[in-house]
DNA sequence: GTTTAAAGTCTCGAATTCGAGATAATTATA
DNA sequence: TATAATTATCTCGAATTCGAGACTTTAAAC
């Protein structure tokens, strides 16, 4: 019965913590993307954008991986930005199988005037919380993440 | 120029935090939406019906507001979960404008059967944290979405 | 060396979400 | 009361994402 009461209670605080961290998320999210679409991209533009200026050239798959998103998704984000002269496909010479995708002069410069706002922007967004605190929040999130992600 | 640096600093930790953010609630998303088409729904259609279920019948309009979804997406939404017999709509006799979605006997039998066992499943999924930790997280949250909410 | 299996990219169609605008009903204003 | 503004719902088309499968190339197994 007290065993019965107590789940009840764990229960309720998971659902609660659930439904928070997506309002949370869902709040930022609607911010950023009102950011990223003042400079002519959407969100997923930007990610596989910013991945490409920051690491250099990726085979399309590792983009994938790393922003998290369906191949069939990348093809289609990357022939966008394949079409606004940011990216640009090269095929590999070693493994014919493989297609790099790499930034343009173009997908520098505009990149170069972008970052630096989208990071103050993101700053003035999260400034609901001392850095401390985002510190322990990130330890505590990927603690709740990583288990999430194994069954 | 220390001015500098630190600010540099808070701006990689918001950053940081947003990618955390992102990446942990993909993680039980991506739990919770299996476990939710387990019982033949998607997370949108879930959400509508818990909400008529837990809190009884609503104007299609304030689904949207507690749902967070725009308006032409609710039409689609009640449409789906009309045809399946879970939901029905009542036009008010009071003002003719609105339309009540209602929950069915159908639909009432389905949540009483799958609603503790998706209580159950989050709970498993959240067993990254202890209770308290997901007490303090929750304040957390809640601190940085509201500040995010706000311009 | 063939055959199989695996990896990388792409095409296609379906599902979901949105915004803009249409329509109808209600409320506020002049 | 007539007019305007607001509210509620829906229609439509566009954008985005996905999964299944096609195709090519490489690697592994025999």
């Amino acid at each position: 019965m007290e065993q019965q009461t107590n789940k009840q209670k764990e229960e309720d605080v998971s659902l609660k913590l659930f439904v928070v961290l997506s309002r949370a998320l869902k709040s930022i999210e609607r911010r950023a993307e009102e950011d990223i679409k003042s400079y002519g991209l959407n969100p997923t533009e930007f990610a596989v954008l910013e991945l490409i200026y920051s690491k250099g050239d990726q085979p399309i798959q590792k983009i994938g991986e790393k922003v998290l998103i369906a191949s069939s998704s990348i093809t289609y984000v990357v022939d966008k930005l394949e079409k606004k002269n940011y990216l640009e496909r090269k095929s590999c010479p070693t493994d014919r199988r493989v297609t790099h995708a790499g930034i343009t002069a173009e997908g520098t410069e505009l990149m170069n005037e972008i970052f630096p706002k989208h990071r103050e922007a993101i700053y003035e967004i999260c400034g609901g919380l001392d850095s401390n605190e985002k510190e322990f929040l990130i330890h505590q999130l990927k603690k709740l993440g990583y288990h999430a992600l194994k069954k």
